[in-house]
DNA sequence: CAGCATCCGCTTTGATACTG
DNA sequence: CAGTATCAAAGCGGATGCTG
């Protein structure tokens, strides 16, 4: 709410997005499309509800989202975000990529929940055999399943299961399961960490990046 | 410091630098490089110096920044990003990316500093006659004389003036000759608004991007 | 139940003054 | 120059209550 008054284009996007939760509810809204205040709430465990009420205002005041009322059978508000909240999506992007390296440590208590690995799936996965047949994989951990898969060349996240049986699935805690999908652990330190793997493992290889792993993610 | 305890990696990022003015002050060490306290608490109009005190020791022990004592001559402490501060320009570029349309707003009482304008300079200019000879554009406006030239395709801004006389130079507030520079205003447009154009128009046509100008910026 | 508003104690921030 | 110290004001977190 407060401005830092500098003729800076950082200081004004700061200004806009900069205090505390704002950018959180973009992500989520940007994971979710439009939602409803209490899935907002659900996607986002901490937040106090006068906080999550405030900051629904100050964004939409700013242009950055809006408010539509859904249609009749529905019958409840929606949350979405604007043209303009939707380009965010490069700064939330940047704050992914730089923040992956740190999901290595250890994360007891943290709230999880499903949908958040996607943005680490799509920056840092990429289909290395484009030509070939695509492939899903299953992701089971935190609050529901996940499917990743890939069509012409993109890996897409989304929630739910698969239509037909996925290529592998993964099933256990989110640190492992997440570091054995971006390649910071190998298939077997994934499996010492509690990672069930199920499938065709070489499934994952296809779209991990071909960069060196990163010192075990095995919390 | 409070924690958002999501193990989402956009939220850990954000335990690092969500704190107010942090990420101020790694603008501040990518635009300047190693830096004093002095010359920060300059760069920072508006921050209390408990704040940016406490925000140094913070970014120090999350590994963003260190402290370096200057040899014997200089006797100071220098502040400066490690490697992995330093990647958070990816972070800052996308916050600059999404502000700039925001500097067309009015901005009477906002601080300034000349510095500042190199983000958007270097992030929206691109040479588009690289194979003729480098051009170089004074500008004046805040607090030092700015130069912003091209070399080999790509534009760079540095403070201080040019060896030789520049292509062109401008002078005024710092509204319209960024917008001027970036292309959002016209020459006309900018010298209605007080921008003292000298020299020869055309390298500013030769820098700007192939855009629309956007409705005037002219405060 | 969805979508808030209110109250209250705690923490963070901001402004200023002061110091080695 | 490079900070600490102090204190008031604002912001935040948690609990709870209200309204359609």
């Amino acid at each position: 709410v407060r401005s830092y008054r500098q003729y800076c284009a950082a200081a004004k996007t700061l200004d806009v997005v900069g205090d505390r939760w704002s950018l959180l509810i973009v992500r989520e809204l940007l994971l979710r499309g439009p939602s409803r205040y209490s899935d907002l709430q659900a996607g986002l465990p901490g937040i106090a509800t006068n906080l999550l009420a405030d900051r629904l205002r100050e964004l939409e005041t700013k242009g950055v989202l809006e408010r539509v009322e859904a249609p009749p059978p529905i019958a409840t508000t929606l949350f979405q975000l604007t043209e303009r909240g939707r380009e965010l999506e490069d700064v939330i992007d940047a704050l992914i990529r730089w923040g992956v390296p740190l999901m290595a440590e250890p994360s007891h208590n943290d709230h999880f929940r499903s949908r958040w690995i996607s943005y680490p799936a799509e920056l840092f996965l990429s289909d290395n055999a484009p030509g070939e047949p695509p492939v899903a994989i299953e992701v089971r951990t935190g609050d529901e399943p996940m499917t990743i898969e890939t069509s012409d060349g993109a890996v897409h996240a989304r929630p739910g299961r698969t239509a037909e049986t996925p290529d592998v699935v993964l099933a256990g805690p989110a640190q492992p399961v997440l570091g054995l999908l971006i390649g910071y652990l190998t298939v077997a330190e994934a499996r010492t960490a509690g990672v069930e793997v199920t499938g065709d493992e070489r499934v994952l290889r296809r779209l991990r990046p071909l960069r060196p792993p990163h010192p075990a993610m095995a919390r």
